[in-house]
DNA sequence: GTAGTGATTGTTGCG
DNA sequence: CGCAACAATCACTAC
């Protein structure tokens, strides 16, 4: 229902000046999107909840976020107090950047096993997306690379790939 | 009681 | 090739 939005207790701190710059080291104008994100974010409840799809694969976390979710659990023991998720976000981001290569590996590879299943969904979601009328088949292929259940071997991260590269990026 | 919002960045998908 | 929209979280707030 379209609150009144800020008028939380959550402070927030007006986000200062829309984002600053965003480093154009990707696209480079993310334009207005913040206040844009705003509606987008609505969709994907729309989603979550209207259940228009049901086997609408969510997109993987990325390396952020799975950062993040542990960052959380850290930032809320340091700050019980602090019930803002907006502050966790900005405290995580901020570390984020902070962080070299070598720290956001671990992150990063999580991320991408993430992404592998998420490729198997969206063959599932894109094999009934073809078939609307049809029943639902449960893809009965399972021959996939990676599956692997029990196991955790999270793969083969074991192999340490930061070396030297604490350094960091340019 | 439900759903939306705030904030972070990354990533994926489509045109 | 570039943009757009979405991914989790958590307490709160309005209708």
């Amino acid at each position: 229902m379209k609150v009144s939005k800020g008028k939380g207790p959550v402070r927030k701190e007006k986000k200062e000046v829309l984002k600053p710059v965003v480093e154009d080291r990707k696209v480079g104008k993310r334009k207005a999107a913040i206040e844009a994100d705003k509606s987008r974010r609505k969709l994907a409840k729309n989603a979550k909840l209207g259940k228009k799809d049901p086997n609408k694969p969510k997109r993987p976390a990325s390396a952020f976020f799975v950062f993040l979710e542990e960052f959380r659990t850290i930032y809320k023991q340091e700050h019980p107090n602090v019930k803002a998720v907006s502050a966790v976000g900005k405290a995580g981001g901020e570390k984020w950047k902070s962080m070299s290569h070598a720290e956001k590996a671990p992150y990063e590879a999580k991320a991408a096993k993430r992404k592998s299943e998420y490729e198997k969904l969206m063959k599932a979601y894109n094999n009934k997306e073809e078939d609307t009328d049809d029943e639902e088949e449960e893809v009965a292929e399972r021959s996939k690379p990676i599956v692997k259940d029990d196991e955790e071997e999270e793969s083969g991260e074991e192999d340490d790939e930061e070396e030297d590269d604490d350094d960091d990026e340019d």
